[in-house]
DNA sequence: ATAATGCTTCCCCCAAGGGGAAGGTAAAGA
DNA sequence: TCTTTACCTTCCCCTTGGGGGAAGCATTAT
């Protein structure tokens, strides 16, 4: 099937699959004549498994580890459970800062007024006073 | 004071302090002669201010703005409790993200041996199986 | 015949700087 | 006085993951 058709199956757009081939990540087969690229279902299956990989906010080249992983048929699962362990771990580092920050915004935001009146401590703790 | 000393005070790199300066944030004065940029303390400040507002995670434009409205003498909190406000739900938001990606990564990785054999429910799942 | 899609490549754009080259400047040491 | 060293400058390419849009074929519908 074309590009567009592969797009509507695999609930990506054409820019993300056209860059996907372009970075060899997901490369189908171009008709010689056109030049049109010419995706097959063991590519949609692909392009399907690198979307949701791309949502559980895998990086494409963590997407590509994944995908060399999913094609081996012999590799051990404690590959692809360390790399997700990893992630997880990346997520919880970012969870934290996040956490902080809200918890610092939250207290400041508390504590200012936010009336017509020009003192702020908000942008007083910005300022470092 | 030159650049160098500029960064130290400011706790920024030199690439961030000129990028602040070319993109019209803090701008310092200029030697005619040898174009070396030249800080002030009004400028120090600003920089510091900056580098607080971006540490907590407001974007450059939003630090733009926040240093317009704390060189405005006069402007009502209201605003500045605005941005805040809003750059807390924006964590909040992301927050949420983030939470439900590592619960739905922790079951998928919480199924998986990770042993030496190929059979993997972490690649199942992304795989759509 | 022509208009509407659909496809291609090509190039620039985003955030927020980082890395490094090539070259001017200033102060300290030999 | 000469040279090394430390700072400073501008300029250009690189990053992530594509988005926007132009210019130019191909196919299909009217």
């Amino acid at each position: 099937m074309q590009i567009g058709e592969a797009t509507r199956r695999a609930g990506l757009t054409v820019k993300t699959v056209r860059y996907y081939a372009n970075i060899g990540m997901v490369t189908p087969q171009q008709d010689i004549v056109t030049g049109y690229r010419i995706y097959g279902e063991d590519d949609i299956a692909k392009l399907q498994f690198v979307g949701k990989a791309r949502r559980f906010d895998f990086s494409v080249e963590e997407c590509r580890e994944l995908l060399g992983l999913y094609e081996d048929r012999n590799r051990p699962s404690r590959e692809v459970k360390a790399l997700t362990i990893k992630k997880i771990e990346e997520i919880d580092t970012r969870l934290a800062e996040l956490q902080s920050l809200k918890d610092e915004l939250s207290g400041l935001a508390a504590s200012c007024d936010g009336d017509h009146r020009p003192d702020c401590p908000i942008l007083n703790a910005l300022s470092g006073r």
